[in-house]
DNA sequence: CAGTTTTATGCAATTTATTGCATATTGAGT
DNA sequence: ACTCAATATGCAATAAATTGCATAAAACTG
């Protein structure tokens, strides 16, 4: 009860197939949730059975037919009461900082490029998440009530890259003082 | 191949049981890690088995006895191979910023309340962690080499923590305009 | 026209995580 | 003696997520 819940907010404006909503969940929500496209089919099929979802297929022109969901009355009201329920903290879960507590000479180097490597990932999706928030998100105080919730998620979502950026540049800093130390050694 | 390696980080310095090290996720590790008990004597067996932990039944006065677990030789180089992999970003999967898309009139109050709770619960979590970080970690500069990967992480982790404080504060403000404009047009 | 990429959907197997239950010792309270 | 809480370990069932493979239509590439 959870990749079900990111997939039906996905749906709640636009409907969508498995294969656009796997691609939304790279870009928008993607912050929030990671999922692929295997997971995101059985769900879909699961949500339908359940009655949540409306599959309809639509015929393209120059490209495979594809199948369209829509949320169902019954998938709204599941939905609003998935919103008044409790939700329960969820940790971070990224190995990188576990390797942290693993740090030694030995490693330091590679870890420092680990970290440099997600620095960029997280430079490339800021800069995305910018310009979504300049574009659409100028002036949160005139948004309608929906959109003040995608603001404040996206709000958080940039706020913690920037964060992370911060970190990084320390940690490097830091790490490479441990890998200086045995250069002078060999 | 993911919480075994958080359990062998834990192991590093220390040989624990089972019962001692779930309440060590707890704590420390917590931050970047969360696990059931159920879940770490399971993969305390399967990595026994492997060859990468060594089980000892210790007899306790006034408990029942205890099965204290240690790394091996080929749990040590083990890890010390898989700090060297490399590792993928994953997302935070947080209900509540999916929530928040969901925002309406209707759950904005629950939405503020929800948050409310989860500042509350990272407050308790960052005293915790600054106290740690004045007890051990004051001067990174002069820490052994590992205790500055652990530093590193706490760093990221208190960072975290801060970040969050201040966007629940601006969450809430935002949701209570959200609420209040309902009572006025009754 | 053969080969690759993009769009589009799915099954099967395995691993990982959660939930619920079961057991057993010891100490403290009543 | 009975109950409760803390310590300590575990099984079984289910749910969720990952990994690998399979299919197929159309467009673009050479």
């Amino acid at each position: 009860m959870a990749l079900s819940h990111a997939i039906m907010t996905a749906l709640l404006e636009d409907d969508m197939s498995g294969y656009e909503l796997a691609k939304a969940f790279d870009i928008s929500l993607g912050l929030f949730w990671r999922a692929s496209h295997q997971q995101i089919y059985q769900e879909l099929h699961k949500l339908a059975d359940r009655g949540w979802l409306q599959r309809e297929t639509v015929a393209q022109a120059g490209k495979p037919d594809k199948i369209v969901y829509a949320l169902t009355e019954a998938g709204r009201s599941a939905m609003a009461e998935w919103v008044m329920g409790n939700s329960r903290v969820q940790e971070g879960k990224d190995d990188l900082f576990v390797k942290l507590y693993n740090l030694a000479e030995s490693n330091a180097a590679h870890l420092a490029m680990e970290i440099g490597h997600r620095r960029e990932q997280m430079m490339q999706r800021l800069y995305l998440y910018e310009k979504i928030r300049r574009r659409h998100y100028a002036d949160p105080t005139a948004l309608p009530v929906r959109r003040k919730g995608v603001f404040l998620a996206l709000l958080a979502g940039i706020r913690q890259g920037e964060h992370f950026l911060a970190w990084c540049d320390e940690a490097q800093a830091i790490l490479a003082t441990v890998d200086g130390k045995e250069s002078d050694g060999g």
